[in-house]
DNA sequence: GTTAGCATGTAAGGAGTTACATGATTTT
DNA sequence: AAAATCATGTAACTCCTTACATGCTAAC
């Protein structure tokens, strides 16, 4: 089971999937890409791939190209790497539908099939709805409310997952669309 | 200066002025305020009361009312605990403006003074404008983008952070418009 | 030739979670 | 009387950041 900390083992073998890429610049990449607010550390990088590579999930590029260059570690995918890859793309339990997790996973959803797409997006959508009914019965509940601040933030915080709601149901009316679904439609899990 | 950990303090502070409280339901009403995927675990909870009993922020309630609740322990803030209620809600640098700190910030707003108010405000605003124009100057230079996923999640984000400007301006506006101003209008910090 | 930026790492520590441990009280 | 929930705590562990340490290369 892909735990918490896996996101960065995923977004790293995603990333070098494109090609060969040593630490700094994967950090750059990676600093983009779920870059709303998160900045990742060399701290937390370069240790991260050293275990790669010890569990043989990455391997050194032998820099044999340029012999001019400087002494940096050029890393690429093995052949367990890119299982390991598909294993994790392939899960579609709750620590795919966590905010970092699944902004990760989407980012390479161009690499998954499109049932495992519905099944992350559906995922997510439905704990959303959740969260939402959860926090309007509360707000119901405690009505009590003076402040017009925290009130005001509640509010926000409704719309903005209301809004992500509403993407994410679009995307799944695209990918159904998209191709015209298998015989056996899959509408619910 | 507030560090990040300062978070659970703010909160506790804030939410035991509306009265005394005893841990469990601390708990239960720092989720809600909080609540938008994170919540808090006691493990770190009680740790961060006894720290506060500790280091005078808080004190004990005598249970005088009634003797027949089991033990439980009810905390109340102290003379220390407003003083660091207030000096930590009037800190404007950047640790204001961080997503979980903004938000607890936020919704004691109503206890600091519109200057302050404002001042956090705007300073987010500044952050997240910055973190937009980086991104898009990032998107423009790297468009070699054949991802479509990627491409979409960058768009959802940039159109939320955008959404989210929109939200701060209005609430500065709102911020001016409810007093004329003083005389001296702080436009630019 | 010295500053700025590329590039890789390690050590210490912060902040919080999970899992464990315990017991009282209310509900069924 | 058992089960659920209220209530408080501790220990171990995880993930990550900060700060430190090092040295190469490019620009000025």
């Amino acid at each position: 089971m892909a735990r918490r900390g896996d996101t960065i083992e995923l977004a790293v073998l995603g990333l070098l999937h494109e090609g060969p890429m040593h630490g700094y610049e994967l950090r750059k990449r990676l600093n983009l890409m779920l870059g709303w607010g998160r900045v990742l550390s060399y701290g937390s990088l370069y240790p991260a791939l050293k275990k790669m590579l010890r569990t043989g999930l990455l391997s050194e590029v032998t820099t044999t190209t340029a012999v001019t260059r400087r002494p940096r570690i050029v890393y690429e995918v093995t052949e367990a790497g890119h299982a390991e890859f598909e294993r994790l793309m392939s899960e579609v339990g709750p620590s795919a539908w966590e905010d970092d997790n699944f902004d990760i996973r989407f980012a390479f959803f161009g690499r998954t099939d499109m049932e495992i797409r519905l099944r992350v997006l559906e995922g997510r959508r439905t704990r959303l709805q959740e969260r939402l009914t959860r926090v309007q019965a509360e707000l119901e509940r405690t009505q009590e409310e003076v402040n017009r601040y925290a009130a005001e933030l509640q509010r926000h915080g409704v719309e903005s997952v209301e809004r992500e709601v509403r993407w994410l149901s679009d995307l799944i009316q695209a990918e159904r669309g998209e191709r015209p679904a298998s015989p056996e439609a899959p509408a619910q899990s």
